[in-house]
DNA sequence: CTGAAAGCGCTAACAA
DNA sequence: TTGTTAGCGCTTTCAG
């Protein structure tokens, strides 16, 4: 009834644990007899490793750690979707953890997924220099780095090219002969949102287009910050003038189309819109012109590379840069 | 370096491993001065302690498993985060399995769990009998059920009142002066289906509109099951008319949406609809109207119970119904 | 207040 | 082929 152990099996058998353990393994050779005996007496106490005991001994626990900001996002819902199905294929489990966005809360977990003997961690991290991590990566664990990258050496990460991004963006917008466009970029504190407004300032340069400070605005990724973003920029409007706005995250892009509404605006009749990591969710609705990332992709790679890892502890890290998707919706006027 | 152990502490102060476990646990009463040079030497080396090691004497993991069919859907997703945030107060971490509907999987990754030990579970289920779970009931865990409830004795399980959900969305039609109601069910095989579907029937009933098996169709949740539902209907539609349909998922909402542009039919011009769990991404775009879940709050609710679960093994099952909310859009019209 | 000893359940040499 | 021994790192009586 209760679990049975290898210690009850083998008392009742008269054996050994070991030749329990090896005959329930099957590993080692085991007379075909006692095996069958073992077998039948575990089935008959529906006998069930302890794996917590296994990975002590084993210093292993088959686990691999997922921190990141929000899972209720789509983007980080799908890639964790994926590592899940390609590591539970070896035996793998996923600990999961969200973080709020949060450096403090993104430090507790890492230090409790530490202490659980991890073997691996994927990191979503919100903080720029990597301390968070560096037990990890000290230690030997494999640590793949998803949507921000941290400043450190012989990182592994797997993100879109964002500064390609922010060009492809600003690129669309001016073939559409948009002149003054304005950007709401995540904390630039993180990779993404300083590689994100690189970008957008670099195609500005290239593609001979005016710059001008007072068209960006900050936020940190929620719907609230992209509100306040865009209303300021709608309020500073006479000043600096712009015919699209470009806005980097989806929650913000959400928080953004907001404030246009409620300034009663239209989209894109008076402004022109681009978000990042919106989906349509419907044929027939509103299509918000969007940068996307490959998700599916970002999260099966990760699964890839984590596997790999676990097995040969490849050496030097490597940045995959992967192409971000431009998806034309109909929140784009030509101008 | 490496990581340290209590052992290596003790013998670098020629102290017993007890001591220097009870030092660091605090627990127990230590010498003051012991404890302090315990602890500094704890701090050169960053002791940490191995958390398998004491889970395996504790026999007790702090973990809690969530097994769920779609991680990517923002539902699970919302209730994942609030359960995170509750119980890792209380320094339990998620061990999270997706098991893309299927109770092959299902089953595969409960029994890994069960071998992890883990404390606790929760499981929105396919497998309507509960079988996969009966290990852990058995054997004393808290199991709590979201989304489906397995036909069992003494079940813990949160949900909406699924039922009711259906009443509200045939009632709301019918106040706009809709007479033939067509519905698209997940698989009534699950507790959800069956429930959406009764509770389609018996409000048909109540309200004294006319039934019509033909206005019935079934999906599996996927948004491609939607899809073909809508369709079959409407290529029914001259023997079974209907001027309003219900969806019961959110992806099947869309797949729906999807045949009805298809077949060159409006939304809420042609047909009438009301979804499931559809949110609204932003304002100012097209508003579908919805029955929806109070996610946060069953990811509330669910952590909650699994806290006090976890300290008293709270004896009877009880299934905790909450309400559905019903959102109108835009996608009704009254006729 | 501290140490010795036993053990959580399992694995893995090493012998026999 | 099987058993013995020795842990993995920690907690927890029980003595002292």
């Amino acid at each position: 009834m209760a679990d049975s152990t290898l210690k009850q099996i083998a008392k009742e058998l008269s054996l050994s644990v070991s030749t329990v353990s090896r005959a329930i393994n099957g590993k080692s050779v085991v007379n075909a007899d006692t095996k069958k005996r073992v077998l039948e007496l575990a089935e008959k106490y529906s006998y069930t490793p302890n794996e917590v005991a296994r990975s002590l001994q084993k210093c292993s626990t088959e686990t691999v750690a997922v921190v990141l900001p929000d899972i209720s996002e789509n983007f980080f819902g799908t890639i964790v979707k994926e590592i899940d199905s390609a590591v539970s294929k070896e035996g793998y489990m996923l600990l999961l953890a969200d973080t709020h966005e949060r450096a403090d809360k993104e430090n507790k977990y890492l230090d409790m997924l530490y202490k659980r003997q991890v073997d691996a961690l994927v990191l979503a991290t919100v903080d720029i220099d990597g301390a968070s991590s560096a037990r990890f990566r000290n230690g030997g664990k494999p640590v793949i780095f998803i949507d921000n990258v941290p400043k450190a050496e012989n990182i592994d990460a797997i993100t879109i090219d964002n500064k390609k991004a922010s060009f492809m963006a600003v690129e669309y917008l001016k073939s559409q002969g948009h002149k003054n466009i304005a950007t709401i970029i995540g904390s630039k504190e993180e990779t993404t949102g300083a590689e994100r407004l690189e970008g957008y300032r670099d195609a500005l340069k290239k593609l001979c287009l005016s710059e001008n400070e007072d068209l960006i605005a900050f936020g940190d990724y929620k719907r609230e910050s992209g509100y306040i973003a865009m209303k300021k920029l709608l309020e500073n409007r006479e000043n600096a003038p712009f015919s699209a706005v470009f806005v980097t995250s989806e929650k913000m892009t959400y928080g953004a189309l907001d404030a246009i509404k409620e300034a009663s605006l239209s989209v894109p009749e008076d402004i022109s819109l681009i978000g990042f990591d919106v989906h349509e969710r419907y044929k027939g609705g509103h299509k918000i012109a969007s940068i996307r990332q490959p998700e599916e992709e970002i999260g099966k790679l990760v699964g890839k590379q984590l596997l790999s890892k676990l097995k040969n502890q490849n050496a030097d890290g490597e940045h995959i840069l992967l192409e971000p998707l431009l998806y034309k919706g109909d929140t784009v006027k030509a101008v």
